[in-house]
DNA sequence: CGGCCGATCAGCT
DNA sequence: GCTGATCGGCCGA
């Protein structure tokens, strides 16, 4: 069986607006898929890929969300801003993740990016990630390694992807199959750890995992 | 290929 | 003091 190399989708040169971020974090991460994440550096840089895994965080009842019962911190504050707002944070002590805050405005829902299909800038990409060797489709694959080759950093947590002018989403569609399965990396929070609520284009080589 | 583990630090108990 | 919405190197099979 042969894997696709073509691009994963087809991409309109349309910006999504506050109402594409303005609603479920389930329905936004399966709208995601397809679309085009686009960053523009400080140096006029145009870096971009189609996004092809997300996972969803539903909202203060989803045990692994980082706004489980309402918790409220400097860290999390942006989930609470409105729709179309980058939530970014560090974990590990060393990565970055970058999420879209959905839903109604004060709730803290969003979609967690763990991976694109690069498109533009693949070589300012590679000399990001550090890393020798790696692959077209190794640049964004996961959570941590994507914000690092878009210089996703804490400096982009509450910005707004509906007017900004670095980082933004342009709506797309693509063909593949859409999978689903549960989420990663998650300690023991009960029943939401088993939920199906990532989502990725099935077979795309830089899915994280399948 | 799969499992283990260290890196490294902010947030929370 | 412990843990995590991670990653990559190392080890053994």
């Amino acid at each position: 069986m042969r894997e696709r190399s073509g691009p994963a989708a087809t991409i309109e040169v349309r910006r999504a607006k506050r109402r594409f971020f303005a609603r479920g974090a389930e329905a936004l991460a399966r709208s995601l898929l397809g679309c085009r994440l686009v960053r523009v550096l400080d140096g006029g840089e145009r870096l971009s890929g189609i996004i092809v895994e997300v996972e969803a965080y539903v909202g203060v009842e989803d045990g692994a969300a980082h706004s489980f019962g309402g918790r409220h911190t400097a860290r999390n504050h942006s989930m609470y801003l409105r729709a179309g707002t980058a939530y970014v944070y560090f974990t590990y002590g060393m990565h970055h993740c970058f999420n879209i805050v959905c839903g109604r405005e004060g709730e803290p829902v969003a979609v967690l990016v763990r991976a694109l299909e690069p498109v533009e800038g693949l070589g300012v990409m590679r000399g990001r990630r550090g890393r020798v060797g790696l692959k077209d489709h190794e640049l964004c694959r996961g959570p941590g390694n994507l914000s690092r080759a878009l210089a996703i950093d804490r400096a982009l947590d509450g910005v707004d992807l509906a007017e900004g002018g670095r980082l933004w989403v342009e709506r797309g569609k693509h063909e593949g199959e859409v999978e689903r399965g549960a989420r990663i990396g998650l300690g023991p929070v009960g029943a939401w750890a088993e939920a199906p609520l990532r989502f990725w284009i099935k077979g795309n080589r830089s899915v994280s995992r399948t």
